[in-house]
DNA sequence: CGGCTTTGACCGGCGC
DNA sequence: GCGCCGGTCAAAGCCG
């Protein structure tokens, strides 16, 4: 339960902090361009950013996480828009794992831990754990209100576990991403104060692009996975911060007009949402994202 | 038969 | 040191 990386925004963790000033650089990529790179048609989805920050965890330390708050547009199921009224994003980039989450070759810790824990017969187990010291990838969480837990994305994913959380009538169920050379997982667990919003956390970043997408997405050509150790330039594909907060950005502008803020948007998570009460004109980012967390 | 889900067990981290 | 809890493993079963 301690685990900074709890998503569970009941019960949130000092780890979700905000980042008030977003002192990262932006990967200027279009975002028209992520958007079709996952077939997201921003007048289906509404989403938002909230913070989670709070200092939900009395007891807990304060992590010297790096948290932002960034959107990803929510992806409806399969069954396509019947779903994802809302999503809200956040944000924690450990600075424990400041690399690129791109850097998962052949020696990605991560990624060996994950395979050989996969192999190896139990006794190792514990060696590569120890090895692994635990090394965060970042990590964004969404909130989609949704009827659907498994909401498509256009990657493809394996579950491997499902718990129950302390303090949350819902399980939380443990993805990873299907590419064997993806270490990218992701929690999909409900919301305790509204199970009708489903709440999403990715881990780490693709290095591969989507394996296909029910709307006309694109696929998968190249495996930047085998090189992206190696060279930095390449920008690291989504689930990525930088990319979320020019999305948030990008759908502010754009649909501002069209979204709307369901009541249930401020009912989840610790976020002091009453106070977050902006004018309208603020649209979006207004709803729910504090001033302070805003780029100037 | 391969890929995926389910599920109980196991392990490590953390608070007390 | 102990217990709780989250996260992961891996065997078994299911499904197309």
């Amino acid at each position: 339960m301690n685990d900074p990386e709890n998503p569970d925004l009941t019960n949130d963790d000092s780890s979700w902090t905000q980042l008030t000033a977003p002192d990262s650089h932006f990967f200027h990529r279009d975002t028209s361009n992520i958007l079709s790179d996952f077939a997201w048609n921003q007048s289906d989805y509404h989403t938002h950013s909230l913070r989670f920050d709070t200092g939900l965890t009395p007891t807990s330390r304060v992590p010297s996480s790096l948290t932002t708050t960034t959107t990803l547009p929510s992806t409806p199921s399969s069954s396509s828009s019947a779903a994802a009224a809302l999503s809200v994003a956040v944000t924690e980039v450990s600075t424990s794992n400041n690399l690129p989450a791109t850097s998962s070759s052949s020696e990605d810790p991560t990624e060996n831990s994950t395979a050989s824990a996969a192999k190896a017969p139990k006794p190792p187990k514990k060696e590569k754990k120890k090895a692994q010291k635990r090394i965060r990838q970042p990590r964004f969480a969404f909130m989609t209100k949704s009827d659907v837990d498994n909401l498509e994305d256009g990657y493809r994913w394996r579950k491997y576990g499902q718990k129950a959380v302390k303090n949350s009538p819902f399980p939380r169920s443990y993805y990873r991403c299907t590419n064997s050379r993806c270490t990218v997982k992701k929690r999909v667990e409900r919301s305790s104060e509204d199970p009708s919003i489903v709440i999403t956390t990715y881990e780490g970043q693709h290095c591969h692009q989507t394996t296909g997408f029910p709307r006309g997405g694109i696929l998968t050509a190249h495996d930047p996975c085998s090189f992206t150790s190696h060279h930095h330039h390449l920008p690291p594909p989504l689930p990525d911060p930088y990319y979320y907060q020019e999305l948030l950005h990008q759908l502010h502008r754009d649909n501002t007009s069209s979204l709307r803020l369901p009541q249930s948007t401020t009912e989840v998570g610790p976020a002091p949402v009453s106070s977050i009460n902006p004018p309208e004109e603020e649209g979006l980012l207004g709803d729910i994202v504090p001033q302070t967390m805003r780029n100037p």
